[in-house]
DNA sequence: TCTGGGGTCCTAGGACCC
DNA sequence: TCTGGGGTCCTAGGACCC
C-alpha cells in the first residue's frame, strides 16, 4: 500500500515562529538541553552554514553578526504543537505517529496522492501554523526518500509521490547512501568503502554481502528500497520498555550530596512519566559520568542496576533504591558532568505483582502519590518533592542552563500570548 | 566557561536446561 | 576411547532513529 511520510519542516524552529511572527525570515536556532549545542535550525540558519550539533560557544560571533534568534528547547511547547499537528493528520488518514515531528499515513484508496499531500500541507499550515512536507512511496523507506527530495526540490514544493513513478530510479540515484533511513555513520563508511554511494546502488547491492555485513536489519533495508515492505505501519503504539531521565549539569559537580539531589530529582521526573502511563518499574539503573570533552580526565561512566523488591511507581521507593545505588559509585575529587536514571522491567500497574514478603499498604501509597502529582500539576513541578531532591532549587549548581527559553504559549495560563488591537 | 536526551532493535557469547 | 542436539535467558555492546 502507498505510504506517506509527513514531516514537519525544521520543527522546533517552526514552533518558535508560530506565536512570534517577528521571527519570520530571520535565522532561528534551537539549543539542546543545557543550552549546549544546536539541535534545530530554520532554513535561513542552515543557509548561513550553522551545522547541526555544533556547540553554541563556537558560533557566538556568527550569532551576533547575523542577528540569529537563539532559543533554549521548550519541549512543553513543542509537545503541544506536535499533538495538534498529529490530530490534523489523524483526521486525514490512518496514522502512525513516528516521532515528535513525523507521522506515516496509510494512503490506500487515495486516488490522487500528490493532491492529497498538497491539501494536507495547507490544512496543517492553516490549523496549526506548522509547515510540513509530504513524501509518498511504496514502503516507509521509500516514503522517507520521497520526503527528503520533496523538501529540497523547489518544483515539488514539499510534496512528492514516488509510488509507481517512472522517475524512481533517477530519484534514488540522487540520494547519497548516508541519507537513507537506517544508514548511520558506521554503515556509511562500510558502504562507501564497498563502492555503494547512492540509494540506488544500495538497492542493487548483493543481498548476501548485505546480509553478512549489515545483518538482518540491512537486509530489510534493501528490501524496503526494492519496494517490498518489511516495516509495517503500526497504528497502536507498542508498550514501552524503559523510562529514562538524564541531564548534563550546569557545571561540573564534585559534591556527593549534590549528585544525590540531582539523581533524586531525575527519579521524581521519571516517576511522573511512569505513573502518567499507568506503568510500574521492576528495575532501576543509576549512572554518573565525567565530561566527554574534558581534556584533563578520561570520559568514564559508572552505573549500578538493581531489581526492586516489588515493581513500583512510587517515587519514595524509587528514590530509596536510586540513592542506595548511587552512593557506592561516587568517588571523591572527580568532576561529574552528568547523571541519569533508567527505569526498566516495566509492566502495567493494574497487573503488577506485589513482593512475597511485602507488607506495605499499596493503596495508601498510591493515594499519597496521586495527591502529590495533583499538587504538582496544579502548582508546578517540584512544588511538593522529597527532601532528597534538595531544598534550595534556585541555587543548585547542577541545574541545567536554559537562558533563552520562550514562553509556554499554549499550556500555561501565565504565559499565554497577548494580542493588542487598535 | 561553555559540546543533549530519549529511545529501539540486533548480535554474540556464556550459563544453563533437558 | 568415545563427548549431540536443541533450546532459553541474560548481558554487554553496537547499530540505528529523532
Amino acid at each position: 500500500v502507498p505510504v506517506a511520510l509527513v514531516d514537519c519542516n525544521n520543527f522546533y524552529a517552526s514552533c518558535e515562529r508560530v506565536f512570534n511572527p517577528a521571527l519570520a525570515g530571520r535565522p532561528v536556532i534551537v539549543l539542546s538541553n543545557n543550552d549546549g549545542c544546536v539541535v534545530a535550525r530554520s532554513n535561513e540558519a542552515k543557509t548561513l552554514g550553522l551545522a547541526m550539533g555544533v556547540p553554541l560557544f563556537r558560533i557566538r560571533d556568527r550569532v551576533a553578526r547575523h542577528d540569529i534568534a537563539v532559543f533554549s528547547s521548550n519541549y512543553t511547547l513543542y509537545g503541544d504543537l506536535s499533538a495538534r499537528v498529529m490530530d490534523v493528520l489523524a483526521q486525514a488518514a490512518p496514522c502512525e505517529i513516528y516521532s515528535i515531528d513525523e507521522a506515516f499515513l496509510d494512503l490506500r484508496g487515495v486516488a490522487d496522492r500528490a493532491a492529497f499531500g498538497r491539501a494536507l500541507q495547507q490544512t496543517v499550515a492553516r490549523w496549526t501554523g506548522i509547515p510540513v512536507s509530504v513524501g509518498v512511496g511504496a514502503t516507509k523507506t521509500l516514503a522517507k526518500v520521497a520526503n527528503s527530495l520533496a523538501k529540497h526540490s523547489t518544483r515539488a514544493a514539499g510534496v512528492l509521490d514516488l509510488t509507481d513513478s517512472p522517475y524512481l530510479d533517477e530519484a534514488l540515484a540522487r540520494v547519497p547512501v548516508a541519507e537513507v533511513w537506517g544508514v548511520g555513520r558506521s554503515w556509511t563508511r562500510l558502504l562507501e568503502g564497498a563502492g555503494i554511494r547512492t540509494a540506488l546502488a544500495l538497492r542493487e547491492a548483493s543481498l548476501t554481502w548485505v546480509r553478512r555485513h549489515m545483518g538482518v536489519v540491512g537486509h530489510r533495508l534493501v528490501y524496503e528500497l526494492r519496494g517490498v515492505s518489511c516495516l509495517p505501519l503500526e497504528f497502536a503504539p507498542r508498550p514501552r520498555q524503559t523510562v529514562t531521565c538524564a541531564r548534563s549539569f550546569g557545571r561540573a559537580v564534585t559534591d556527593r550530596a549534590e549528585l544525590g539531589e540531582a539523581v533524586a530529582e531525575y527519579v521524581a521526573r521519571a516517576g511522573v512519566k511512569l505513573r502518567r502511563e499507568g506503568l510500574v518499574a521492576g528495575a532501576l539503573t543509576v549512572w554518573i559520568e565525567t565530561g566527554r570533552h574534558d581534556a584533563s580526565a578520561e570520559h568514564t561512566v559508572w552505573s549500578a542496576s538493581r531489581a526492586l523488591e516489588a515493581a513500583t511507581a512510587d517515587t519514595r521507593a524509587l528514590t530509596r533504591a536510586a540513592v542506595a545505588s548511587l552512593w557506592p559509585l561516587v568517588r571523591p575529587g572527580l568532576r561529574y558532568r552528568k547523571a541519569g536514571v533508567l527505569l526498566g522491567e516495566l509492566s502495567c500497574a493494574s497487573e503488577a505483582q506485589s513482593g512475597l514478603y511485602d507488607a506495605r499498604d499499596h493503596a495508601r501509597d498510591a493515594r499519597v502519590q496521586a495527591a502529590v502529582d495533583d499538587v504538582n500539576t496544579r502548582w508546578g513541578r517540584g512544588t511538593l518533592r522529597l527532601g532528597a531532591a534538595g531544598l534550595t532549587q534556585a541555587w543548585q549548581a547542577w541545574r541545567a542552563r536554559a537562558e533563552h527559553c520562550s514562553p509556554r504559549y499554549t499550556t500555561c495560563w501565565d504565559e499565554l500570548p497577548l494580542v493588542r488591537a487598535g
